[in-house]
DNA sequence: GACTCTATCTCGGTA
DNA sequence: TACCGAGGTAGAGTC
């Protein structure tokens, strides 16, 4: 990763078009390429930036990052501070827990703690507007949709509706009742779930990682 | 800006939990107080991440950084290759140009590229779930509801349509019809739009500015 | 402060 | 590859 303090203005035309004015900035290539103009301050988002795969061509007073895309980053570098360089390899990368992937994968291997009966038929389940996080069947014989969602607000339960008004097309499905289901269901999310005729249930991730874990130790 | 280039492993606990093995990488400290985590690769996104406002507790071997929402990150240093700091002074900031604010703009100015005869009646009409990019009124007199997007998403039918619904609450100007506008528009975005009697209508960017500048030359 | 919507969103998954 | 949905979305604007 090479990092250089400079003095420099900078224009993007891509995407859209860009300028930043001189001034005194952080400009961080790392080893795949890409290119990042870093104020102090504002978070973690750059000025402007260049992902991967780019080109970089570099003269004595302004760099040029080119993509295949057609975009294009120009650094015009008026004073040098600093230039350094170090090889960090690569990394091991983040190990994320808690989001909805998992809480999706805990709910498709144990759907009864939903409802009682409720079997899973497939995970995904593709419709023509995008694919249901599960679809189940249930005591009695009747199709279920499930939407999961980590927070439950009102998009998650328009989507939803969506699903159910594509699913109840298919005569081989038809009826098919809707179920949200998040860890926390805000207020206005149950009201519209209500109105809409969906049942909107809150469920416990923590407690889901216990009985996870139980049936571990089991074997 | 304080750079840091060290062995560290990582923990992240807030609004999900995340760990970063121990790797060489990049700790970046702004001078609002911000950290971030960089790998040698990956956009420029940091893999992990401490926006202010938030505290950074320094000690030996490791660093604690707590918010007041109660997230905390916590930075174990395991050997220090170099930490350097540069103070780089406030930015004068990233000026833009072609958002959908200056879409909606060149469309404000000139509808009837949308449709023969097409007339403003005015922008950001006022709604009670929110404003309608675009309010016009069609050759034989109806009303017509635009939506302006840069990328036409299913969202942004699904905004369009809940305006509809408000729109034709209001007898004075009941019935209004919807069209769905962006640059490019998604496959499922245009199959809602269908299923919804809504309009999906991609127009070119640069073409209305060449319009635009036509119209100025004229002057 | 709460709500809404945009974004050069980024990123991961899948057909 | 294109497309879709999630995100510790972040950030800006409005009420």
């Amino acid at each position: 990763m090479r990092l250089v303090i400079a003095e420099c203005s900078v224009d993007y035309q891509g995407r859209l078009d860009a300028h930043l004015p001189r001034a005194l900035r952080l400009i961080m290539v790392k080893a795949d390429g890409c290119v990042a103009i870093h104020a102090d301050g504002g978070a973690y988002k750059p000025l402007n930036w260049m992902n991967a795969p780019n080109t970089v061509i570099e003269a004595d007073d302004h760099w040029v990052v080119t993509n295949p895309k057609g975009e294009r980053l120009t650094i015009h570098l008026h004073e040098l501070v600093s230039d350094t360089n170090h090889d960090l390899g690569l990394d091991p990368g983040l190990q994320k827990d808690g989001v909805e992937a998992h809480l999706q994968k805990l709910l498709a291997e144990r759907p009864w703690v939903l409802e009682d009966g409720l079997s899973l038929i497939r995970r995904e389940y593709p419709t023509d507007i995008g694919p249901v996080d599960l679809l189940c069947s249930d005591a009695s014989g009747g199709t279920v949709a499930v939407e999961v969602k980590r927070r439950g607000e009102i998009d998650g339960v328009e989507q939803l509706a969506r699903y159910l008004e594509r699913l109840n097309l298919d005569s081989r499905l038809a009826p098919v009742r809707g179920m949200f289901v998040a860890q926390a269901i805000a207020p206005q999310a149950r009201t519209l779930a209500d109105a809409r005729g969906l049942q909107a249930i809150e469920v416990d991730y923590d407690g889901l990682r216990d009985i996870e874990s139980d049936e571990m130790t089991l074997f």
